[in-house]
DNA sequence: CTGAAAGCGCTAACAA
DNA sequence: TTGTTAGCGCTTTCAG
């Protein structure tokens, strides 16, 4: 049996092809079309089981309904995007299906990006494209190519972008002072910053940075700079426990530094969070099982995925750039990482 | 400036419009067209930033190069699912790069699965479809679906398809068999097989489960059946650890419930592997995380992906749907969850 | 070697 | 209330 057409739906019902797509379109109302015709149409077409084109209604209408995300294997820290994108992509799912999207294109992310690979992204499949944030170099070079292009582009996890492009990220800056305030206020006044590495490589960790030394300087704590440990390495993390004043706590901008810095405290034989309370960022999936349970600041990826969709549609729908970004909270999550320091 | 369409790069060029296409869309040596006035249309088109327009070049070949998969929330158990589907999709990306396809349609899987929903991958937008298998009664229905319908289908994870359908797994049984294996060599004799929800729901659950048997039975060890444990809660797991002959080793069929077993040990001040084994299966992202390292089997996400590609691209090209079914075999990753019993 | 013409399957003016 | 007609932007015979 060869495919149903719309011409196969009007022979059988009697009518001209105008008119079943009129019905099926959803404009019947307008044409003032009577319900036994809608009717014996609808009938027929789904007699036939007849299903339209989209590609030919897409043609036609220079319409496709389908927005595009980027995603690919450069995404940093590697770990970590990892986890976050399975959720990320999971809360995309539920957007496209909240928002009646057909579905979205997802396309791996070049190793180059060259004005010639953009075009994929403008060759008419999608009318909007999500782009994740990577490699903040990467990012912004893709990101660039996108300033002077019709296609309308909400990045996420950035707020550098073209004027042209929209955004959701999360404060990263009040996520990590809200987790270093959780330890300050639990009774801790040496907190240690360890990091995978430097803080100054990506806008997202430089904020985090930034929330903890806030944090220290309003409980009027000097920051000493053994405290700002990078590389996570057995070494490092022992000779933070072995300061004259040895640091009771330790934060990670990260929950998979979280885990290693946990696998390393475990060899060392500290117990968490009896010798020393640690603190992550993220809230991957499985941060309940790091460290017996990692008390760590959750970015609300439903929410972020929500509104990437949202204002990716709005873009499209030409709601002015600047109402189509987004700062969304983050919020602390205690679980068992984190106590009161012991009292010596 | 509005949209550059190939008549406008005719016109630029001096040539005719089917000209241009000839050359742009590679069939320029079949009508021998002289390299100078194929150089000078694409000199013509770059100028102009042509994008040739995929929607249009789709209805008129009839093909759209572009593959789909089914995603979605439903899938079980669901942290599992979470933190695999991140790799996967990573893995589907890479894939779909080295196969040059443009991009990838992911939907959200629908709460039913009615006849009227599979319409929505019939409507031309995609040359063929990925299933991702989730809660099995409801897989098998959006499978059935697919029985007679003209869309190549490949299913992941899974084995129970209709004649029709492709499919890519792996050996469930084999796996289990392999890491219980492990066990035995390192001179454990009391293994429990610990799980959260009983092993007969999913065939992936029932297959591990026999391995786990048959490599006890091929050891000449007699199963107790106070070692299947139903349910991750304290009580059960402290009742294994206070039998008369107290099991020395944990297998999990899947990471998660590792990871949650891991934290009840903790809590029971028992070491692993000092005074338990623990070993799991997926290999899921973070599982170095779990117990300080788990030992587990490891899912070849990376071929799953890869294969589920190639043979879904097979499948539309006609190959036999008997060449597109694969099954992959796991290997064992030995991290430190794992070592000989105790001695006493 | 190049171009004219037909048409992929559908929608939307415009007529009737 | 319904049908006729003209394309959407491209590819592909088939003539020239």
């Amino acid at each position: 049996m060869a495919i149903v057409k719309m011409r196969d739906v009007a022979a059988h019902a009697g009518v001209s092809i105008s008119t079943v797509s009129k019905i099926l379109s959803g404009s019947a109302a307008a044409h003032q079309i009577p319900a036994h015709t809608i009717e014996r149409v609808r009938r027929s077409a789904s007699q036939l089981g007849y299903i339209p084109n989209a590609v030919a209604r897409n043609l036609r209408t220079q319409r496709t309904r389908e927005i595009g995300i980027v995603l690919g294997q450069e995404t940093y820290p590697e770990a970590a995007a990892l986890t976050l994108d399975g959720a990320f992509l999971i809360g995309l799912m539920e957007a496209v299906a909240t928002c009646h999207l057909p579905g979205m294109v997802v396309y791996p992310r070049e190793r180059s990006s060259s004005i010639a690979d953009v075009a994929r992204y403008l060759d008419g499949r999608i009318e909007g494209l999500l782009v994740r944030s990577s490699t903040p170099h990467h990012e912004e070079l893709l990101l660039s190519l996108f300033a002077r292009s019709p296609l309308p582009v909400v990045a996420v996890w950035t707020q550098e972008v073209p004027d042209t492009v929209g955004f959701v990220d999360v404060d990263h800056r009040a996520g990590a002072y809200q987790a270093v305030r959780h330890l300050l206020d639990l009774g801790h006044r040496r907190i240690a910053y360890v990091e995978s590495s430097p803080v100054f490589e990506h806008p997202h960790f430089l904020a985090r940075y930034q929330g903890y030394e806030q944090a220290l300087r309003e409980a009027q704590v000097t920051f000493q700079p053994e405290w700002h440990v990078i590389g996570v390495e057995q070494e490092k993390i022992e000779r933070l426990l072995q300061l004259p004043d040895a640091v009771t706590a330790i934060f990670t901008p990260n929950d998979v530094t979280a885990g290693a810095v946990a696998t390393i405290l475990h060899t060392l034989h500290r117990r968490i969070p009896g010798d020393i309370s640690l603190v992550g960022f993220d809230d991957i999936a499985n941060a309940d099982l790091i460290a017996g349970g990692l008390t760590t600041v959750h970015q609300p990826i439903q929410e972020i995925s929500m509104q990437a969709v949202r204002n990716l549609i709005a873009l499209i729908g030409g709601t002015p750039v600047v109402e189509c970004r987004a700062v969304l909270s983050t919020s602390l999550i205690i679980r068992n990482s984190s106590a009161p320091p012991a009292t010596r």
